[in-house]
DNA sequence: TATATGCTTGAGCGATCGTTCAAGTAAAGC
DNA sequence: GCTTTACTTGAACGATCGCTCAAGCATATA
């Protein structure tokens, strides 16, 4: 998964997935019918890792809101420490998605989709528990978070990014948590 | 310089350049030497595009911090129309480069951080006009305005983005102009 | 031990990649 | 009209792409 993460879908050649699975083509095909079929998978693992560790985190916090700010927080960990890769997966398929692997981009953008759907609750719940104004759209949010999470992670695989990340992610963790500050 | 842009580097074939440019391969390696010499040259058109875009925007502004939020409102709008590509040509580029081709990865960044200069900048010159606090660090500033807008240019990649990109454009222009007016 | 079964192997398929270069074409100078 | 010069052409190169399949191997069953 890893590979495919790193160099992407057309970047990742059944070379590369042979030396990293010390399997030999017939058996990669044998296992997994093909080359966009194992991607697909290796999409899905990711995807709900993802989902895992954000409702995790969720649960973990006391309120949806610092459940969030947690989330935030500790991505910024995360991509602070020197990672093969950085960015999202399911943002990196769907830009590098041309028309003919249109089947990779739908899946990726319904994946991430998910992920913003489950923004979209938080954000709810901690709308209903009085914790944010009644007049914040929690899909408008949703979409928000997820907008900065995807710049955070894209500008996290600049060469020069780990001394900036760890701030940039307190910078968004604050203004999420100031959702609530300013309604008090 | 469309085409590299929506389908990056290793996804544009010389035949799609042949097709582009009406020329045949001969031609093309007279004009332009290789392959990546000519993706450097529409990396650079690009970024000069948009380093000239944001200039005019900050200069026809009645000041810095307007001018940045104008800037991304306009990005905002460019966004929400039926382009073939959305997200930033640099940041793709970025993602894309394995190491082999470490060479462009380097020049995307450089260019990247050129344009964050600029917003620094501009938030060095609302600061010292006083538009700004002056506990406000304009280089902290300028990471987080490069990396929001990164995610938006991202997330308008998205097939049901042109709903909500405007929407999105618009919070994070409105939290660009808070930072003057929490200070009055 | 002989046979059957399921998995692995790697040579090799046709297609496409970026690139080169001898041959062809067109305009300029004499 | 002939030669020179500058540019264009497209066939073809070696490399690599994703993928296939006859052959080989190892284990289980008789």
């Amino acid at each position: 998964m890893i590979l495919f993460w790193t160099r992407g879908y057309a970047g990742t050649s059944l070379k590369d997935i042979e030396a990293a699975l010390d399997m030999r083509p017939g058996s990669i095909y044998a296992a997994f019918g093909s080359k966009e079929k194992l991607f697909r998978s290796a999409l899905t693992l990711y995807a709900e890792r993802s989902r895992t560790a954000l409702s995790e985190t969720l649960s973990e916090a006391a309120s949806p809101l610092e459940g969030l700010a947690d989330h935030v927080r500790k991505l910024g960990r995360a991509l602070a420490a020197p990672t093969q890769t950085k960015a999202c997966m399911l943002m990196k398929t769907m830009l590098e998605s041309s028309d003919n692997e249109r089947v990779l981009r739908d899946a990726a953008e319904d994946m991430m989709r998910q992920t913003e759907a489950a923004f979209r609750d938080a954000f709810q719940a901690a709308r209903d528990a009085g914790q944010i104004p009644a007049d914040r759209d929690p899909v408008r949010l949703a979409s928000r978070l997820q907008s900065e999470v995807l710049g955070l992670r894209a500008y996290a695989q600049r060469s020069d990014a780990p001394g900036r990340i760890e701030d940039l992610s307190e910078d968004i963790a604050r203004d999420l948590e100031a959702l609530a500050t300013c309604f008090r």
